[in-house]
DNA sequence: TGTTAAATTGTCAAATTATGATAAAAATAG
DNA sequence: CTATTTTTATCATAATTTGACAATTTAACA
């Protein structure tokens, strides 16, 4: 394990229930000295990420929150897809969600409000169980079988509490069906009263961007057509697919250039914008 | 320059003008092998703070969001201010906002939308002009005289453009003028037709932990009292100091105990929550 | 689908540099 | 002001990062 891991793995230590954490804590929990978390946190600490607490401890800091904005600024996923996001929300009434996968974990990257004041407890930015809920089934759903495997692997326990993911058969045999139909619909499985549809939003070239789900009331959801709502939902996915195409031809969008190195000068300083504020 | 530190260093090429690079940009910008950028994106992409875009690029991801969401659901400040910001808010018809500092940078940490749609263009999670608008003033007046000088060095260009300071003396002026009245106005220095007051945040330690604001149209200014404003934020000010040494004596509070390393058993496995999601 | 180009990871020796023990220095509390 | 804790510095050792090169995987395109 690389020293680089090691100091990003102090990021995760910090959670809703352990938020604050001291230096010699890190230490304990890295299994490293005093000095080395010290070292740690000081780096996390000068790049914003976290930044001193009160009584020897350290929180999480104020670049989160820039780079979330960075990320609600610039992600092609979430700018491609904004506008279906709206016309979704606005035609069918219900919380539109948007969740990807990064490693192990489930994130709601996207949640915009129905005109029902739905609330899902799953929010924007929270982690998601992995075998429950029409989302993270999906993304399950389009997982390559080895990543799957060593999802369910490094997770037996939590997956064994649900039906859907007994055992690595029924899994496999529960995503299949998923896969074969294109959607997955979630009765009460996060929050008791709701009813959510998920369908996967996969790229031209078979990647896996993101699920992209409705969420209504079980009321509402009797008072519905299943039908509708998924095509409301293809729709969008054909979408933001296209406008993820769109983007990245479209000329405006700097993919930094990497300036071929074959002209005489030293290639080194690209973009030398003096100061400025995004 | 250690090698943490140069990794956390690709997380500030990614802006909202050049939100995506390749590995061969980044090992360009960074002045390293092509293999050690690519070690650093993979580092970074493992840990979620970068994902593979589009056309061999990496971009910004998930893990931004999350953090995002830990900050407000776990920041001390954050928290203790939360019922202050909501009184504020409705009390002034003001936007509230919130800006801290790390670095040499100025961040807007929260955002409360007064009655009237006010929309400052300085939003949460945006980085603010160092030397202009009163949440950066205000920062820097608490700000202690070598830190102070230290960003002024680094960043003369752009001091120089503002009146405030143009130079180190005018601005150490300006400064203590600020400190002593303990609050700043400023009059449309960001969006031309908007006012703002702000005061600092300092706890009980003599520690600066933000600036507190409160954003009105110049229309409303003019037939509001000033005073009132002010008024307004000191209360806020002092409900917040107050919720945070409350939050830090609440047991409730894992200030993650560092669990004294005396008995016999091996002090490392702290926490083995097996699977949680916050 | 086959072929070519690009992107990404593996290999390995050289050497930079991360690491821990100890000590010194700040910061904080009493 | 003293005592305690938190944090940084020092420095020798050893581990790990690093870059050149090669291999491999992945994407592009016919």
């Amino acid at each position: 394990m690389s020293s680089l891991s090691r100091m990003l793995a102090v990021l995760d230590l910090l959670t809703a229930e352990a938020p604050a954490w001291t230096a010699e804590a890190v230490a304990q929990k890295l299994d490293c000295s005093l000095p080395t978390a010290y070292r740690y946190v000081r780096e996390l600490a000068a790049a914003g990420l976290l930044r001193r607490g009160s009584g020897g401890t350290y929180v999480l800091g104020p670049r989160a929150i820039e780079l979330d904005y960075q990320m609600r600024v610039t992600d092609p996923v979430l700018l491609a897809g904004r506008g279906a996001f709206q016309s979704l929300c606005e035609s069918t009434g219900c919380d539109v969600v948007l969740a990807s996968v990064y490693g192990d974990r489930v994130i709601t990257i996207h949640q915009l409000q129905g005109s029902e004041g739905v609330s899902a407890t799953y929010g924007r930015g929270r982690r998601m169980p992995l075998f429950r809920g029409m989302l993270s089934k999906v993304l399950l759903a389009a997982m390559p079988r080895a990543q799957l495997r060593r999802l369910h692997r490094l997770h037996e326990a939590e997956a064994r509490k649900e039906a859907f993911a007994k055992d690595w058969d029924t899994l496999l045999a529960n995503l299949k069906a998923i896969r074969s139909a294109g959607h997955c619909v979630s009765y009460g499985e996060l929050d008791p009263d709701l009813v959510g549809v998920a369908v996967p939003l996969v790229s031209r070239e078979h990647e896996i961007e993101a699920a992209l789900g409705l969420i209504i009331t079980r009321k509402r959801f009797a008072m519905t057509d299943l039908e509708r709502m998924l095509q409301g939902l293809n729709e969008a996915v054909v979408q933001i697919i296209a406008g993820l195409s769109a983007a990245e031809s479209k000329p405006g969008v700097p993919v930094k250039p990497a300036a071929k190195a074959s002209a005489a000068t030293k290639p080194a300083a690209t973009n030398p914008t003096a100061t400025e504020h995004n």
